[in-house]
DNA sequence: CTGAAAGCGCTTACAG
DNA sequence: CTGAAAGCGCTTACAG
């Protein structure tokens, strides 16, 4: 054994008169499988690694074909969420517990790529290599990243719905369709027949799913769904009191809004304006986020199950390469729990027409 | 190149008609070194790996010796930090963003031990060998572990200043010593002679540090160190009225507690039960954590740097790993910010005496 | 049950 | 400048 340097699994067998592959068996508790260690042996070689104080070393283990329990953490986000308020936060929480059941460490893969975004691939290499699998996190992924992942046969699981070439990868996702035809429903059963759904202008998976949610209510209901029923804004809310009036004009009597920060923003300004909610008008969300900063108990919302989504992905991941072959059905969806508010009451009782067109150039 | 499995080094070395050497330095970027390979010779190595989509094998890559960029983050904490209200979670906020400039991943060691708390050694492993190097962070860590760690030569950063048998170990830490003096010192400035220092009953480095400032602060003033200066409490704070009424009774006029959340329950406390803050008794805390969540501005107190020791421990960490026999002075000290309150004022007009006991059984 | 040996994919002297 | 080869420390058939 060289001076300086750790002991190795030669060292061992050299102390205690064995070769090394009756060390590395016994190291890996293989002494009982298709191969017999006599016992006295094993404690032989056990007694030379406590002499020795000798540690496995991982990559050698790894080129070698053994496991290092590693999985990796990647998001597209700029940092890492670790700000409390931060959407992903919770996320990573889900993982991280799971990860410690599931016995595994966390890579997380904060390398920058100079180019001021995350990539899977610097130069070419993908760099999740390091782990056995990851989970990934985030919304602007690069889909040709995530394509080329795919295809490498790279085991991954990504949180959140995803579609590449109109395919499901490996993901788990919130029950956005099921969270968003009960509540939508829940204001039908109050008679409203008129709902706005107010959206961002970025179409994605989950908000398609809540959209197929909204149209789901509204079959299952028998009401034919307007031509137009989105009213769609940017990131920054661009929905005055007149856009309220007008829609009020229209015969609108509820509103189901895409994120609860935009919910709560109309509220304010539609109650600032001295309109009833939900006299006048009802309000929805369609997700609220498990921010344990924001306590607000008033609008009807669900709750989008962070956490959960996070340790599905770890257990999900975990199967996958347990069973490479299993055939699995994705994503796996998660229910969200309902959170009821006071902004959902009966219409106001009489509208206007209700055959206008519900949304004009505002 | 086998089926199913990725290309290797000499795949590529096959593909570019060279040896796998100089596919090594072409991909390391030493092929203007000492070694010079010809610019043609480069590209077509750069071509093949494009070709044949070859990404570098991390394990073999740190069994022989190159680097992987990864750092290991440990704590002795139940879980990781990932609570918004967790005091530990901006030190990781620090670790995560340096991590990204310095160019690393994070390995975060999340594997349970089964014993209900984190160990670095499992079975005798050094489970941090996964990683180059490691920060470590938290309380109620295992200093027979910490002490075997350096002796292995282990490259690691304490956050938070350390001792192992007497002799700090590499850490970054927050200048206790300094800014506990500087307060103190506003509270000598104001004219307060006689001040209590409320600490808990463990005692470690931060803690002595707090001592030493506090004593420092005396000492400068020329104010000579009462015999008992100190008032250990539980984590529970077991301090009542009475206790503040004898104490005031006793000649004393200001309170310097270690933990704010003690000061502020005193703070309450006294007010609540008519005693004016700081009319009849001033008040500072040693130290306030980075919490976001919570914002009060009444205490006089100072800020813990804790992104900052975060990020320094990981600077500290890769100029160890840079330069290992670099002679480095810890632990490296970081100045804490004064957070300007209202508790601190000059001191009742007329004490008890100053020669009194400070302390009695309560 | 045990031992000698190949091989995982890479880096790095070393000899041409 | 380039190539053949050793070695990093481990796991795993394979032959005794």
């Amino acid at each position: 054994m060289k001076r300086g340097s750790r002991p190795t699994q030669h060292d061992i067998a050299r102390a205690a008169g064995v070769s090394t592959a009756v060390v590395s068996l016994v190291i890996n508790g293989r002494a009982n499988g298709k191969v017999k260690i006599s016992s006295a042996t094993q404690e032989r070689v056990r007694q030379a690694i406590r002499d020795l104080g000798y540690v496995p070393n991982l990559a050698a283990r790894q080129l070698a074909g053994g496991q290092t329990n590693v999985l990796g953490v990647f998001t597209y986000e700029p940092i890492f969420p670790m700000s409390p308020t931060d959407f992903y936060q919770p996320f990573l929480v889900g993982i991280e517990e799971q990860a410690t059941k599931s016995d595994y460490n966390l890579l997380l893969f904060t390398r920058p790529t100079g180019t001021g975004r995350r990539h899977i691939y610097h130069d070419g290499v993908n760099q999740l290599l390091a782990a056995q699998g990851a989970v990934l996190v985030g919304t602007n992924e690069d889909r040709d990243e995530l394509s080329r992942l795919r295809d490498e046969g790279y085991p991954f699981v990504f949180v959140g719905r995803r579609e590449i070439n109109g395919e499901n990868i490996p993901a788990t996702a919130a029950d956005y369709t099921g969270a968003t035809e009960a509540l939508v429903g829940r204001l039908i059963a109050a008679g409203h027949r008129q709902i706005l759904y107010i959206s961002f202008q970025s179409e994605n998976e989950s908000a398609a799913d809540r959209t197929r949610g909204f149209l789901q209510a509204l079959t299952a209901a028998g009401i034919p769904a307007p031509e137009r029923f989105v009213h769609r804004t940017e990131k920054a809310p661009t929905i005055t009191i007149e856009h309220l009036r007008q829609w009020i004009a229209q015969g609108i009597t509820a509103l189901a809004f895409e994120q609860i920060n935009t919910a709560y923003e109309v509220l304010e300004l539609a109650e600032g304006a001295g309109l009833r909610v939900p006299g006048d008008l009802s309000i929805v969300a369609l997700g609220k986020a498990d921010d344990p900063t924001v306590h607000h108990h008033d609008i009807d919302t669900f709750f989008i199950p962070q956490r959960e989504m996070g340790a599905g992905a770890v257990t999900l991941l975990d199967r996958i390469l347990r069973e490479p072959d299993a055939s699995i059905s994705y994503p796996i969806t998660i229910p969200c729990t309902p959170v009821p508010g006071r902004t959902i009451g009966p219409p106001a009782p009489s509208g206007a027409a209700g055959k206008e067109v519900v949304e004009q150039a505002l």
